[in-house]
DNA sequence: TGACAATATATCATATCTGACATAATTATC
DNA sequence: GATAATTATGTCAGATATGATATATTGTCA
């Protein structure tokens, strides 16, 4: 992982806790976190596709502007559960939820 | 959805709540049960290709075997993010991850 | 530039998830 | 079919995620 990403992940708040790899994350953590990333991405493109603001979309879902901007952009507070409920509750099909994965 | 499967659900205590359809459950939430349950499918396969117990993957995961077991059969006390993180870290390929939401 | 809309960040009380433990149910081996 | 091994279920205190709210930052357009 290059080093602007990293800095990017702990300005967000992310604690790195790796007992092999100290400073850095292994495969698990970088790969899920990556993956929240991918989803926040493709809830915010989704989103703009529909021509909705957040706070729109935040009452479309029952949720919050603040949650929605925190899905967007990874925030560490944000689970894949909440990820996932919304990109199937605004109608995103499996395949392009899939598709964070590959 | 087949009443068998509603029921095989209902009884592992989903709690149904659906506006719009009262007794079922609406695109969403199929979609999103679905999704726990094929993951914790994933890992019970995985788990058992590596021959290992549910003790012994709680060990390797840092869990239990309750939540080994609970994960397994879709309980709705366990997280998307118990299961993906569970998977990432027995080395399940994102692929593998990824077909779950096909 | 200033004003206004949109998005981002911080904080918090409540809700939900977690590992741990106890114990029940099921399955394997003899 | 008894015993042991494995898996499933119930419960709970502590940990983490949630919507809400306040406020800061960024973008847009006159």
């Amino acid at each position: 992982m290059e080093k602007e990403k990293q800095k990017r992940l702990e300005a967000k708040g992310y604690k790195i806790g790796s007992a092999a790899n100290f400073l850095g994350l292994n495969r698990e953590e970088e790969e899920y976190i990556e993956l929240k990333l991918a989803l926040g991405e493709t809830l915010a493109k989704q989103r703009k596709q529909k021509n909705l603001t957040q706070i729109q979309l935040a009452k479309l879902l029952k949720s919050s502007q603040s949650r929605i901007a925190k899905m967007e952009n990874g925030d560490p507070t944000v689970s894949l559960d909440l990820l996932v409920k919304s990109l199937l509750a605004i109608g995103a099909t499996k395949e392009s939820i899939a598709k964070a994965f590959h």
